[in-house]
DNA sequence: CTGCTCTACCTCGCGTCACTATGTAGACAG
DNA sequence: CTGTCTACATAGTGACGCGAGGTAGAGCAG
């Protein structure tokens, strides 16, 4: 799947991954290609550069530290105040996205309510 | 609602538009704008574009002929037949999309089958 | 210590593509 | 002939996901 469907999604993916507990980088790629059976597998070149933007607009932090389980340090990145409204917001966003893709996207017959 | 979430899905909604009929450009704009309650409202910008670059990938036929209807002449957009199977195509492919985008939208208690 | 490998993070450059703004042309009214 | 409406068209811009490549520390073998 996927050429440049994910435009635009991505920010709410990665919120939603932080929601519960902080995470590092790779470990968010694994966690979402484990929830999405493989549909998404991003590759750092796209996380790296969301995870700053996200960062520097004030939806997410980081803490730098060693990690617990041998290997390199890691950077976690742990959900703000701002990226739980935000999210939020997104989430809102991908529903009315969603519903207003539903004539074109097949299955007309379904979802009745 | 829109940013840049469109990005990826136009095509699809697109030849969707054609599927039952013949359009024109504006028309194009007027049906979707319907169909999506005012979700979704593209400009010309947006709209030409896409039907000169589906035309050229051979997904679309056109036709410019005099407006039946008083007005200047207006160019109707037809599906051709591999614009019917790229539509099949992506409608399975928006599809396997939304599912994957399920964990992260919200209603996550939602859609049991 | 040296060299190898693995994990993790980071960044440059590229291409795609939707959007803004602007332009052109024919139909019709006054 | 001038204004207005409809319809089509395009150049320029910017955002952003992606591929490829680069750095650095941890751990292990010799």
């Amino acid at each position: 799947m996927d050429a440049n469907m994910l435009r635009g999604h991505l920010d709410l993916i990665l919120l939603s991954c932080l929601q519960h507990e902080p995470l590092y980088g790779l470990r968010i790629i694994q966690t979402v290609q484990e929830q999405t059976g493989g549909a998404f597998q991003f590759k750092e070149g796209t996380l790296y550069p969301a995870l700053h933007r996200l960062e520097k607009q004030g939806l997410i932090g980081s803490e730098f530290r060693p990690s617990d389980a041998g290997g390199p340090p890691r950077r976690y990145y742990t959900l703000t105040l701002a990226g739980g409204r935000s999210l939020s917001q997104k989430q809102s966003e991908w529903q009315a996205f969603s519903r207003a893709m539903r004539p074109f996207g097949g299955l007309s017959l379904l979802r009745p309510a």
